[in-house]
DNA sequence: CATGAATGAGCATTCATTCAT
DNA sequence: TATGAATGAATGCTCATTCAT
């Protein structure tokens, strides 16, 4: 049984509802959760500050969902892990196109707005966490297995390998980007750093 | 001649100017710089409000003030950088003290909250990424030129290498910590992560 | 196409606004700018002091939005300026009228405020003087012109001698009512200024 | 017999009182009496703010006394009224010395900041009034006195006429000066003025 | 459902005043 | 006496939230 007139709370995917979540990320992820106002939301999403109230019962629910749907499309980037494809390639690819998402202009928003607040909402850091930067670390530790499986890599844990191989791949590059000590990296850059994270990745772990 | 009674802005080091900053440090680290009102600051600082005003122009300065001072906090973390002793050794033993540094039970919160703000106030971020972030690196950098230098290692770019290595040590604990996704690792998990990270730098750097 | 919904601020004539404006008036005239508090205001007004912010951006708004009321109720203080009329009665009539509108209680408020604040905000006191006392010596000298014209009266500069006679109106009543030296003067008292004003008057542009 | 050790408060005269009375004068006159800040005259007296309250118990205190000693001050600026001297001369230099007071680069501070506090300090305003403003009238309605006497004037309520000559006199310079719409008027416009009110004035009382 | 007017608690900041030295 | 550090009440203003329409 469906019901005719359902509150629009329960709605998960109504029109509105979609509209309020993009004006608020963008706000949300520009201003942060204390420098956004739900007057400038409800401005960014074409509603009025009332309508914010009756998809969400208070900002830190519309905060929450924003996460939520950050989460789902941080998540839907996917790489091209195809375990048959040799390492040195594959994580070569991998390696410039996670840099390049982070930082990408608003790349570090989300990670950088959810950092700041997890202190005071330690579970939604904690269940973002999970869902992409752990998603992540999961999904080419997979890779790594495969290819261990493969005989090409010799790894002890893999998923502390694929973390290590991640973060050094950002090295120089992430931490002056959302500390706004420097400019986006360029493409050469980039190539440069995940080259050399490669390098020392593979002088370690080839089998 | 000297003032006697010079004023308190003016003081860098009366007593109360760092008791206000000591309560302010507590606040600002611990709810960020929207949430921490100067109502809370002035009370954990155990003076008026009133009195804040007196040693600090607004709370941007106030602001400010506790990341200079925290700039020179974190500077002063001092690595047994001894030029003469081997890499194997130097690098594990900072590789653990710099991440029991990071991931000490409030360790994360001034890059936290730094980072939080840093779009808001680059100059702040950038300058707090310099003195501390770079700072480090550069330090890191020094050491490794001299084992180069020694033969011991061999490496293109230094500072690439520092970062790398420092990247890779925080690999499965800084991010899950700032997130609060994981509690303060053990010293056991940190020696791991560090032993790890310090196999792979060997493999690839070692001469 | 008519916006059935303007935002408050714009909208120039709501009850709430009037009502605002009502309240603010009364503790603006009373305490002067400076000493009529925003919730001393939302409180004369029955509002609260969110409200306030919705119809007008801040206090000086207000208050700009309260003079610029005033020179409208002011400005139209009609007298009758019969052209044809002869100039004894009507000025006599005027200066009457005239020197009870300044004087009534609260009649000198506006002036005394707007003069109190005119060297902190001297483009609200030019325009007040413009729109209400010279508005008043304009209208008077265009009936002087009139009279002239009739070869009643024989003036050089109209003006001059319109603001002579209304200035000399004020002789021992004005000043010390706006000084709280004398309390609101009786009609008798003001009809024996104004005679007197105007038998000088006359007795120098009588033609 | 004299008090060796004589408060302050009780001092008429010390240096230090005049010092604070300069600097709290012109902060009064400039900004008001809400305006000027006790920290503001405290630095314009050059004596700290606890001064302030050793000789003063507190800011309408101290505010009383600068009027108190405004009175003194423009009740000294004698004008010229030897009885013996014909009327048309020693009007015209009066009344082009009374607007060139008033009209003088913050000449009409004392009557504004006086003003603009009247109502909530009745006893102020008419203090200020009676010793300033009544004064003047009540010195030149003594001289027209002796005119009358002398059989150069036919006046029948001199105080009324010497209000009257001093009002118009001000006539078109005075209100435009205090209300910022118009700058200083020059010594040709005084005369001008002065002129015309004075040839009113004879016009209407010359026996 | 959608609105936006209205609210009141909370914020950063100022300032008259006190008081130990 | 003179100081200036310290206070706390008050100010202008913002903003999350409510609610009548």
């Amino acid at each position: 049984m469906v019901a005719t007139h359902a509150l629009p709370v329960g709605e998960e995917d109504s029109a509105k509802r979609r509209q309020i979540l993009d004006g608020a990320r963008k706000v949300f992820m520009t201003l942060g959760f204390d420098g956004a106002s739900m007057g400038e939301i409800a401005r960014a999403a074409g509603v009025s500050k009332g309508t914010l109230y009756v998809y969400f019962t208070d900002k830190n629910a519309l905060f929450e969902s924003i996460v939520e749907q950050e989460k789902l499309e941080q998540g839907k980037a996917v790489f091209n892990f195809d375990t048959a494809r040799d390492a040195e390639a594959t994580l070569a690819e991998f390696g410039r196109g996670y840099i390049q998402l982070l930082c990408r202009p608003g790349g570090g928003s989300a990670i950088r707005t959810v950092m700041a607040i997890a202190e005071r909402m330690p579970d939604v850091g904690k269940r973002f966490y999970e869902a992409v930067l752990a998603h992540s670390i999961r999904q080419l530790a997979a890779y790594l297995d495969a290819r261990v499986k493969a005989g090409e890599l010799k790894i002890d844990t893999t998923e502390l390998a694929a973390a290590q191989f991640m973060m050094s791949c950002q090295a120089t590059l992430f931490q002056p980007f959302i500390f706004q000590a420097k400019p986006t990296p360029s493409p050469e850059e980039i190539d440069r750093v995940v080259d050399s994270a490669l390098r020392m990745f593979l002088a370690a772990y080839r089998a």
